[in-house]
DNA sequence: AACCCTTTGTAGCACAGGCTACATGTCGAA
DNA sequence: TTCGACATGTAGCCTGTGCTACAAAGGGTT
């Protein structure tokens, strides 16, 4: 029996969803860079996250390892099909999530901040909650 | 000028948040069990977060060194008056976001789930929307 | 008393993700 | 072409949070 993916206690769940933050929310953050034309460094990962440059390296290392980056001219970032995938679902979830919180009534700043920490949490059967929500409101 | 908390980066704010959310667990789970009656120890807490229970010892270590714990009878765990403050607001926030999901029509089970990640991420003005939201609904 | 089982604690390891200090690379201005 | 500034990379440290393997403490049963 049970082919079921192994039954993760609650805060199990919480921890593999922290486990795999970090890289959406680089290659978001290089997506929507590209997106609009800018490309950008090291430098701007750094100022983005707010930390050192020394620490974006060895992350964008890591994620490079889990196939997420694609190798562009020296000194560029271009992200591989599948890390691709993965920033648009992560760019759309966290849309997703500032629109329901404006909808609530909250200010655009302070949506987008408390998005960027909730957005790794949310399961599928809350975000359709959340959509059919906006829909009819 | 500027007694401001320092004007915190987003991702800043988010690893601030993941820095405290064990303790808050940690305490939130204490409470819970001495509000029942139970009192629980190392095994149990090593079943509700699917970990070994070297790593609750060492867990426990760390939030009693921040004063949350009071020293029991030995065995025994209890609360600080900070600690049980702090499992307070942490339950009844972790409460809210399950009443909230429920209201969307989320399942019990997912609304519970859900809400042990994101109950760290939301700010006072997200939760007053959301309080406020779940009154004249 | 001796033995076993459960619980708790210790020793020591791994990895992620922070950091500072220093080294190297690149590139435009002088 | 040399120099200086800024960007990038490396070495090596720290802490938090996970682990396994082993040690000690406590109670029941025989
Ligand atoms: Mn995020
Ligand atoms: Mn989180
Ligand atoms: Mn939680
Ligand atoms: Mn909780």
């Amino acid at each position: 029996m049970s082919s079921s993916p192994e039954k993760l206690n609650v805060h199990e769940r919480v921890r593999r969803q922290h486990a795999s933050e970090l890289a959406q929310d680089y290659v978001e953050a290089i997506y929507i860079a590209l997106e609009e034309g800018r490309n950008l460094r090291v430098a701007d990962l750094q100022e983005i996250f707010g930390v050192s440059h020394v620490t974006v390296i060895r992350t964008l290392r890591r994620i490079e390892e889990q196939g997420l980056l694609a190798n562009a001219k020296s000194g560029e970032l271009a992200l591989s099909p599948e890390g691709r995938k993965l920033a648009k679902l992560s760019a759309d979830r966290h849309d997703l999530l500032v629109r329901f919180f404006r909808a609530l009534g909250v200010s655009e700043a302070q949506a987008d901040a408390d998005a960027e920490g909730a957005e790794h949490h949310l399961s599928e059967e809350t975000l359709g909650a959340i959509r059919r929500f906006l829909e009819k409101s």
